[in-house]
DNA sequence: CTCAACAGTTGTATAAAGACAACAGTTGTA
DNA sequence: TACAACTGTTGTCTTTATACAACTGTTGAG
């Protein structure tokens, strides 16, 4: 079936435009980055929930991010047991040049069409995501977006 | 871009398909049976370059997976050297529940639309899979399909 | 028959993920 | 003030992935 295929395309240009962020890092730590980039600066406790491992793990993990010039802990201002991490500078510029190439991929494709042809391409993505809805962040996160 | 919206849809139904195997065993178990149910039965070299291991690091995993019943081992006839691995019926059938699952997620959507917008869907995504050709089994291996 | 090339497994190490328990500050409350 | 609740980190342990080196058995070439 044509959509099913097509997912499989899709889904090339995300593993591909992963592909650099996995030379640098686990999954489990890009995973990290990606939540960051979505929420924001955050509280270890939340982050670990949304990330979904346990804070122990998470410590961990952060630490090696901090190491590496991914991330930022800062103790909060407000509550000295509370430390919020964020991401460094650098952190921010991995996670947005995958998305700039992921969506460059896609774009690259749409340009090669017939006006025509991508026009229907639009429309028939737009009838589709509208019917699909937004998939579950917890889902997506699996894949690292 | 819509065409943007629809991946993250349609990667959803991807990572959600994905979720039943991940409880089951590791993501880089899970790609050794993909790659399995893609090619047949093989030899343990040409898995691990398949896989893209090491052989050694394939021979442990392969332990691990035929210790929990996704896999057989069998030593070829003709080459008393080589071994053959092949998924077991289980291990079949877990891969083909995964595309089952996948692909009802995707028909589920398309049969809750109108006719004429499902044939707009099914141009779209045809027109668009034509032109973006198929993704390298590299990397969808990466994600694990 | 002998030996080099081949195929896979095992020995050994390292790095990381992951969780639970225990601990150390920090806060808020009684 | 004293203490319970909260937040994050550390100690400890297990499992897995990963690779390289060394080893065992198997073939094929000479």
């Amino acid at each position: 079936m044509a959509t099913l295929v097509a997912s499989r395309s899709l889904l090339g240009f995300v593993a591909q435009s992963l592909a650099p962020a996995l030379e640098e890092m686990t999954m489990p730590q890009f995973r990290v980055l990606v939540v960051l980039d979505g929420v924001g600066p955050s509280r270890m406790g939340d982050l670990a929930e949304r990330v979904g491992v346990h804070p122990s793990t998470l410590s961990r993990t952060v630490d090696r991010l901090v190491g590496a010039g991914w991330l930022e802990r800062a103790s909060s201002q407000e509550s000295r047991r509370e430390v919020h991490v964020a991401l460094t500078k650098r952190g921010h510029k991995l996670v947005d040049e995958i998305t700039a190439q992921r969506r460059s991929g896609i774009v690259g494709v749409l340009e090669g069409l017939a006006p025509e042809d991508r026009a229907a391409v639009h429309r028939g993505m737009e009838i589709f995501a509208t019917a699909a809805g937004e998939a579950s962040p917890g889902d997506l996160l699996e894949l690292g977006l």
